[in-house]
DNA sequence: GTGAAAGCGCTAACAC
DNA sequence: GTGTTAGCGCTTTCAC
């Protein structure tokens, strides 16, 4: 199976492995050019004459020619993979600027290397240094917090990194995302400005997600300083529908006067407005909820849910951008930080 | 920054590119041993006389040695990376998949490259050149499904290749997954069960989702052998709490007596219930709905939904596990199928 | 159990 | 514009 296609008395005592097929030097020898030029041709065809180029590309067309990355990246000291490290691609959130992302990257025939943190910082760390070794053209993680040896790795190391999905805090290299504090604090005003005077958080996993708890802590502090009653309420697992009617009970329970509520997500807030609905609780008349992500079910429930959307996809294309500039040589002012922003969207559940 | 903890007179003319700060040469000199003896320690500790071993661990400490995957991958002519190819990870199923694959993965230091389709045979082409030419371990793809011109590229090479989220076609090597025409068949039935003689199936993108193609094909022809009325709505956007508002409304005007309904998931199925609530339909007394893939919000609406539930989890488990077998030398059946079977979860809505 | 030697397939100076 | 040359950092025989 490996050897089709190749002269044979060529090599004659290579040593059996289980090697690549076609090598660029197959390749050239067809072509009868050196196998630099190949090379040449493969990452610039511009710089090879056409006369060379296109003997090259029928060369590579009938010997069925796949480049070795591996390789390249090895003889270039930097490969065309980029690592993403994100909580969980499970969430809708990261899932969204990992598909915008690789959609981004694959034009320029960069791969995508993913990890999965699932909110531990040792996990993290371990995940960093895996991805280091890989050599990749950048290094993208979430969040702005991370252990400080990861921190350490990161600095000491020459490949861009790119954070995202965070804002506000101490940043490795250059950032991209929002300040979620906004969120929380837009939310609030917002539901203040409809006249609510009585307000709760629902907030899921607060203790691991430290975006969820800025939002939470956003929103608080925007309503205290409003005047306004205010209260978190909040449950360890993670946000879904079912913790979602969990806690608008139970914060229905803890003030009955409630009239406004603002979500960790809105997986919760659909989980509250199911909880309206078993409760018979008018929804916005008796009570207003704000929801975070626009998910896809946000705008077809009953009534169509208030949230606010974050742009995931523009965070993804973003950080896709950065790292093709900075591959084509750019060198990227150090330190820059993205506001992606975010948007309230108003509807009828508020 | 790439100099530092080298001797300083050793390889006095190496050119300066980006270089690896400290390589395994470096350890072998630390620890006063050979780098053939690193190399077999860290891949094969128990094979390294204990007091090598240890002198060699130290070393590495020492000095903060990151192996070179990308080098060990050129040298072995097999990367510890598995590339995966999905249509999008925007979508659940695939999410979890690609979730369970990785936290299995990690524990072995294989890492995931991850490509989406975006439901394209061109594009998956294309990715699966690329992913070939990164010598991955294994290669994964998304159902049986693909040009002539991938197929022929994978079968010519010696990477293991798994197909996913579907069974009952023809298959390259192995494949895990589930039968889809028997998701759509066991919907029909349960709705038959439970009396309801009119039914119709809420398809989305049909024409482009071969597998929910094919549970719809079962559906109508459980339905049609139980000589039940059975129609087929569909829209050709992907699958989403509105287009499934609409198919309902649709499907109710076409067929009055309307009685059961299966859809594509439950994204579609939670707007049909949605319409339900809408237009006063009381579910299930009127109208009975199935969805497909038990999503976070399946149990918690309004009335639960009764789904089917596809273990998108055990599927990317399996396949990671046939992976990690296969590079322990194991040698796979060659052809071998897993059926991950499904269940059907008996909730309100039916 | 350990080391020497020979590459893996490609890139990137640099000379021509 | 094209070829020559010298590695990139590691794995893997094969001796010892």
């Amino acid at each position: 199976m490996a050897d089709q296609a190749k002269g044979q008395t060529e090599r004659p005592q290579r040593r059996r492995r289980k090697m690549q097929s076609v090598t660029m030097m197959d390749v050239a020898e067809f072509a009868q050019v050196s196998p630099s030029t190949v090379s040449l041709y493969l990452r610039r065809p511009e710089a090879v004459s056409a006369s060379a180029g296109s003997t090259i590309a029928r060369a590579i067309e009938k010997l069925n020619y796949v480049p070795n990355l591996v390789a390249g990246g090895l003889a270039a000291a930097s490969s065309r993979a980029v690592s993403i490290i994100v909580p969980s691609v499970r969430n809708a959130f990261f899932a969204e600027t990992v598909a915008a992302m690789q959609n981004t990257l694959r034009k320029e025939k960069l791969q995508l290397i993913l990890g999965h943190t699932e909110y531990d910082e040792r996990e993290e760390e371990e995940l960093v240094k895996t991805a280091l070794s890989w050599a990749p053209a950048a290094i993208v993680l979430t969040g702005l917090s991370h252990s400080d040896t990861t921190r350490r790795m990161l600095q000491k190391v020459s490949v861009p990194v790119i954070e995202i999905w965070e804002l506000g805090g101490q940043q490795i290299d250059a950032a991209i995302g929002f300040h979620h504090d906004q969120v929380g604090a837009a939310a609030a005003k917002h539901l203040i400005q409809q006249g609510r005077r009585n307000l709760a958080y629902l907030g899921a996993r607060l203790h691991e997600d430290r975006r969820a708890k800025q939002r939470c802590d956003g929103f608080v502090e925007a309503a205290k300083s409003a005047g306004v009653t205010v209260d978190i309420v909040q449950h360890p697992a993670a946000a879904s529908a079912e913790v979602g009617g969990m806690l608008l009970s139970e914060a229905l329970q803890a003030l009955p006067q409630l009239d406004g509520v603002a979500c960790s997500n809105d997986h919760v807030a659909l989980g509250a407005l199911f909880e309206c609905e078993r409760s018979s609780i008018s929804v916005p008349e008796r009570l207003s909820i704000v929801g975070f992500g626009d998910l896809s079910f946000s705008a077809a429930c009953n009534p169509p849910l208030t949230t606010i959307r974050p742009s995931g996809d523009l965070i993804g294309r973003e950080a896709a951008r950065l790292i093709i500039e900075h591959m084509a040589g750019k060198d990227p002012e150090p330190q820059i930080s993205i506001d992606t922003r975010f948007t309230l969207l108003h509807r009828r559940s508020s």
